[in-house]
DNA sequence: TTCCAGGCTATGT
DNA sequence: ACATAGCATGGA
């Protein structure tokens, strides 16, 4: 995709395949904020940046042009991906509704704790929890860096409750315990199956908090994660009813090695028909 | 009032 | 290995 930099700026004049509100609305970012149609303020690590639509051009405006260069992904050819997964006329359409998704590369911390909220939760909620706990972060002028590990081990169960947690509350109190305890660096190293395993075994990551940790928080893009909307879309394409473990496993079979992308378009695509 | 939201844990078979 | 109750919370 073709983008230029300035120090504290990136334009983006062919908006084909970038739009921020797809980007931000299709469901795998809690961290950020709508100020107005294609207006946006996105929060990553210690990170800003505000992304706006002018004169048919985004300008983001950022504290770290490479650092966001990476964050949306731009070096990656969305056009490959769109000709790899158009094989049928329902992701052909899911595609053309959100044609401008793109896949973050987040915050792997950001990523776990706001996927282990997001269980049986709706994103409104998820998002405005997300921005308490980001507010136990160290203040940068106008936001606050997302909190460490060693700033997230100091909130009690009864704080994460009270920043709307629910019963996830004690999920999060345990995983950061455990997370404390690995080599973050060491676990990108490892295969997808043993990543899984070791995730499974966090507290409040089940099979689908999994798969969105690997697809969004690793970048493993052969994973598929099932939600209630994606549920939806199975029975679409297959007129029949699995678990979610043996829809994951078709799905992968049917898109293939760009399966992950189908599935953003797909959350989007769907969870739109109703309202 | 009941159902639902990007499900998971614990328990029972 | 598979099925299901219970779980916090707020909005429709």
């Amino acid at each position: 995709m073709k983008y230029t930099c300035t120090k504290d700026t990136i334009i983006i004049e062919d908006t084909k395949d970038f739009d921020i509100s797809h980007i931000l609305e299709c469901g795998q970012v809690f961290t950020y904020k709508k100020n107005a149609e294609n207006d946006y303020d996105v929060y990553s690590c210690d990170q800003f940046a505000n992304v706006k639509l002018l004169d048919n051009k985004y300008v983001i405006t950022c504290t770290d042009v490479n650092y966001f260069v990476n964050y949306f992904d731009l070096d990656t050819d969305y056009g490959i991906i769109k000709k790899n997964l158009g094989k049928s006329k329902y992701i052909v359409d899911a595609i053309n509704f959100g044609h401008g998704i793109r896949i973050l590369k987040q915050n792997l911390l950001e990523v776990i704790i706001g996927f282990i909220i997001s269980a049986n939760n709706n994103i409104k909620r998820i998002m405005t929890t997300m921005q308490k706990i980001r507010e136990y972060g160290e203040k940068r002028g106008g936001y606050y860096a997302f909190p460490s590990l060693d700033v997230l081990q100091n909130i009690t169960i009864d704080e994460f409750k009270d920043m709307g947690a629910g019963y996830r509350a004690e999920y999060l109190y345990d995983t950061i315990r455990r997370l404390k305890k690995v080599d973050f660096e060491k676990t990108y190293k490892q295969d997808t199956s043993a990543l899984k395993k070791w995730l499974l075994s966090l507290k409040g990551v089940g099979p689908k908090v999994a798969d969105c940790i690997l697809l969004f928080g690793y970048g493993r893009c052969d994973c598929f994660p099932v939600d209630t909307w994606i549920e939806k879309v199975y029975v679409d394409l297959f007129h029949k009813k699995e678990n979610r473990i043996k829809m994951s496993s078709d799905l992968i079979k049917y898109f293939g090695e760009y399966a992950g992308y189908a599935q953003q378009y797909l959350f989007f695509y769907r969870r739109s028909f109703v309202k």
